[in-house]
DNA sequence: CGGAGTGATTTA
DNA sequence: TAAATCACTCCG
């Protein structure tokens, strides 16, 4: 009774055969198991098995052991990108592309621009705070990392080389109690500031609808 | 040899054991996996697993799978912020703070304001193209869920209600294949456009060192 | 076929 | 992104 199917195997050599058995008990029931047969009949049950065995004649990086097929662009290793395709560089730019950033209220009224303490600096040519205040928040946007800014002098000299890209292009600071108790003080301010105007809000809907009813009864 | 350190966990019942294994190879290396054995000896390898074969006896709710220890007040579940404190009402209105996101090159010359596809349409009274830009740019980064825009046309009606916070300001829309086919070449001409610049300004570098030497030679 | 050890995917 | 969960490989 002739239970197995070896099958050709068009991504391997010529004689290579494919076989799958299903499982059919235990936990794993139902799962199965692929083997390969050489042309001399030796079984391969695993793909660094086979890949000790044709390593030298084909590169089975793209091959895929259970369907048999080659996977063009799904290499199972080696998935970092590499450090100096298109959009890793465009990362060292992205910066320039965020200029304007603006703090404005409900009303689009632009109420000021944001202002940074003194501790904080740009590294590099373009030195605007709002340059810097973008390169900052999306630095913190993007990562739960600490920010730290560029801590390598060498950085200013030539940014296109030494900038350590997951921070933000500004130097190194560093932070006092002064500091946070200032900015526990604006959070303060902004969030009683964001009550108000959601109070008002509420009075002018409540206002709306009285007319709504008075108008309906009159 | 007991390479295996299996502890006893206090917060579990008597018999209960807790092993912590460090992973050795691969990409994952240096990582560790933390498994609990019943005393029995059936090995559960995640909190989920656990509370299907516990939950009945005891409430896992602020039991920490990686420590072993119960978290009062640190319940993992519930993480959802209440909708109407004041981080996620600031929601609503992020957009209006990133008025005038440009496009501009490495010589800081602002080329063009970017252009969306008329697909794109703002919700709610700031049309301006800027801020939809924005609001999908963000959207964009913030998550790596689809973007569907907002597909409720009560959220026109009523944003501070009906608004999907986790999509962006602007109504649904649908992309074709001459959408995709259009942006595909937008991409290719910015690529080459960055590897012009970074091929110029490789030339530029190699002809100031030829200035140096040249003058120390003079 | 089992299961320890990792990779891949999902979730927070 | 990082942690947690789930799925799979590979070899006994």
């Amino acid at each position: 009774m002739m239970e197995k199917k070896r099958t050709d195997c068009p991504a391997l050599p010529p004689g290579w055969k494919k076989e799958e058995v299903i499982r059919k008990s235990g936990l794993s029931a139902g799962k199965s198991d692929v083997y390969y047969y050489s042309p001399t009949g030796k079984k391969f049950r695993s793909k660094p098995q086979l890949s000790r065995y044709l390593g030298n004649k084909l590169d089975l990086a793209c091959f895929d052991f259970r369907t048999g097929k080659m996977m063009p662009g799904k290499m199972q290793k080696n998935k970092q990108r590499f450090r100096h395709d298109p959009l890793s560089l465009a990362k060292l730019f992205w910066e320039k592309r965020l200029k304007g950033l603006r703090s404005s209220d409900v009303t689009e009224q632009v109420l000021r621009t944001m202002e940074l303490p003194k501790a904080l600096q740009s590294v590099g040519p373009d030195s605007s705070d709002d340059t810097l205040l973008s390169a900052i928040a999306s630095a913190l946007h993007m990562s739960s990392a600490p920010i730290t800014g560029q801590t390598s002098s060498a950085a200013e000299k030539n940014p296109a080389i030494y900038l350590n890209t997951s921070q933000p292009l500004c130097k190194a600071f560093t932070i006092t109690d002064e500091h946070i108790r200032e900015q526990e003080l604006k959070v303060y301010q902004a969030r009683k500031s964001l009550e108000e105007a959601l109070t008002a809000d509420g009075l002018a809907r409540a206002a709306e609808n009285s007319q709504e009813l008075l108008g309906k009864t009159t």
